[in-house]
DNA sequence: GGCTACTTCCTTACAACGTAAGGTTGATGT
DNA sequence: ACATCAACCTTACGTTGTAAGGAAGTAGCC
């Protein structure tokens, strides 16, 4: 016989298939069938398709505090947020489904809000208000949880590029801007490590000058 | 005879049905019926579902552009940028679905790229480099069209102040952060629109000294 | 053992979804 | 008058989430 299914093992096997063939592929069908259990029988584990994605959402979480929680910085505030955060991203780039999931759910998994609470910790121990901190928080959106609301999506531009080209006169500025820094992209057009870490500190400074 | 229908009406009819039911109830069968006719009638006018979907980001942003182009501000780049950025938010403050169907979406609507290349036009116009206003442009995230990526969700923080005295010993700073806040927040806890101000500031400070 | 209760898993079925394929209709150009 | 063609409808299929109830194994208790 094999092994009994849990509410543990059916989120595992959620992950793993949003993983592997993406978000829109992990129906109650194909969940069965990755288990091999039929779909009716995942409801005695999650009481229906959105307990599960809150599931995958708050395993993916727990990824992250258990990520997060192994960095030490030694440094100042700064610094340890700023390691926090880039660990968070690491994680989640290897889940790229995580925002549009994390975005998707109506409650805030809970760990998100320990997550947050130890934040809020850090920065009172380094002497800000807690006015700043709540501000500061909602400032972060979702840099903690390691990715950045990208009006560019990131295929939209990798085909920029030749598209661009074309319409010129209609994004004289842009076409410019891409003109301008091509040849001094070492790592690439639109590197969104450099530009997640650009925004961080951009975030973190300001916040500094607040204290 | 009733009027013929077209692209524009069929979009319009889109946005009527997601901001009375919600997305969800954004059905090619509901659509229609909105509009007096069969589900497959809307196939003559969009390829798809998807196709409907990119329609109506593609009117959504045509809105926000719509009222940036009508902001006037006098003053340096930041009141302009800000006013903007602000004048998009009361639009999306009118579609909360805005920031989920455009995160939906493959391809970035042309009208973010017009308005992306009018931000760089005015950033290049203040003396800044190519590269800071690349970096700026990915900085500011979705802000220019109104909204940011909140981890908490307005809901959760509705909900969040009852909750969160019974489990006050887990989340020890974020219970003392809402103490000491709450008597301070005329407009509500968690006012978004200071969230969305403050924010916004802070990236325009930190930028204006990287110029 | 044998009875009961309970969890786990399966079978069947249904409504709603997006959409492929093809039919009907009415206006227009010649 | 006839051909063309866009607009709209009918029917049907596969897939989705899940309600309802049955079957099979497990555990506790006499």
């Amino acid at each position: 016989m094999r092994k009994a299914l849990t509410r543990d093992r059916v989120l595992q096997a959620a992950v793993t298939i949003a993983d592997r063939d993406g978000i829109a592929a992990l129906t109650m069908r194909r969940l069965g069938a990755e288990l091999g259990v039929e779909a009716m029988s995942l409801y005695h584990h999650l009481r229906g398709k959105d307990a599960l994605l809150d599931g995958v959402a708050e395993t993916l979480v727990g990824e992250i505090l258990e990520a997060v929680e192994q960095v030490v910085a030694d440094g100042d505030w700064r610094a340890l947020l700023r390691a926090r955060f880039l660990a968070a991203r690491e994680i989640m780039l290897r889940h790229r489904w995580g925002p549009g999931v994390l975005n998707s759910r109506a409650d805030v998994p809970f760990g998100v809000l320990r997550y947050y609470d130890s934040i809020i910790g850090v920065m009172i121990g380094a002497g800000f208000s807690y006015r700043i901190a709540h501000r500061a928080v909602h400032a972060f959106g979702s840099m903690p949880l390691g990715f950045v609301q990208e009006a560019f999506s990131p295929s939209a531009d990798d085909t920029g590029g030749d598209d661009l080209a074309a319409v010129a006169d209609l994004l004289p500025n842009l076409v410019a801007m891409v003109a301008s820094e091509a040849h001094e992209a070492e790592l690439g057009w639109c590197d969104s490590q450099v530009e997640f870490e650009f925004t961080l500190d951009l975030l973190l400074d300001g916040l500094d000058r607040a204290r």
